[in-house]
DNA sequence: GCTTGAACCTATAGCGACTATAGAAATTAC
DNA sequence: GTAATTTCTATAGTCGCTATAGGTTCAAGC
């Protein structure tokens, strides 16, 4: 069988919208596949393999460009394991942190939250954390 | 005392940057600062308390925008204290989205991660991770 | 064969929250 | 007076998409 997609059923096979596909061909992560006399992209199997691949990073989390070396790593056969894993270990770091700081920032809301409601506007505690003049802090690792 | 800051003694009081600073003015979110005759930023301490505040709104996890909405209700004397917890507990629970989100995909490397380097290249168990072919997953509500 | 409507095409601009660059002018320290 | 530092403006780039506009192709029904 194997025939070949259209970018729609690409899309519904993948869970990946039809103009990220497209995006992604554009940054060179999905190669240019054959287009049909009228221009439409057709795709294979094993295209559809590398999408998956793609999405599937994203979802844990890699940036495109830790996915565009992962699948370097996986391509060429001489690469070793570990590479992979060096990857995958330092994005798992990354994970931790923005875990810690996101749990940081959990508990100062709960606490504010906690002992609001009790006073009036004027003591408001989410209002008093908000405020307060801490020391300069670095930017955490958050993206949003 | 109270004297009036540089764009860059404001900087290093509040750890945020100075283009940053600027931004923030483009915005809106700083009022635009009095100039010296050449034309530089001079800010006063009420200045120096509205930047903090955003800075450690930013540090929290909220937008700008939303940011920008406690201010204004910093700002209303008429407004209740409900506004601003009602605001704080939708980030929190945002927050907690991204806590769950985080620890799925911890978990996930994690356990990739542990059975790797037991096995050859052909299995190796992080890229087996990222092809493995799922179900269409809808987007996480991570950034980056 | 013809028409309709869905799916597809390209190109461009916008989002959020900055960051980086270039080149000029002001300020401060000596 | 000069040199170093800071500041100024304006513009473009980052990341990972998303949205819009305006046009073309394709598949199905008649």
């Amino acid at each position: 069988m194997h025939e070949t997609l259209t970018i729609g059923e690409l899309s519904r096979r993948t869970g990946c919208k039809v103009v990220t596909i497209r995006y992604y061909e554009r940054l060179g992560l999905l190669p240019a596949p054959v287009r049909t006399e009228g221009g439409h992209r057709t795709y294979t199997r094993a295209q559809e393999e590398r999408l998956r691949f793609i999405c599937r990073g994203r979802s844990l989390g890699f940036s495109l460009a830790a996915v565009s070396n992962l699948l370097d790593l996986l391509e060429d056969r001489q690469a070793e394991c570990g590479a992979i894993d060096e990857l995958a270990s330092s994005h798992l770091e990354t994970v931790r942190a923005k875990i810690a700081d996101l749990r940081q920032i959990e508990a100062q809301l709960e606490a504010s939250l906690r002992t609001c409601g009790k006073t009036t506007r004027a003591q408001c505690a989410v209002a008093e954390t908000l405020a307060a003049a801490g020391e300069p802090e670095q930017a955490s690792h958050l993206a949003g």
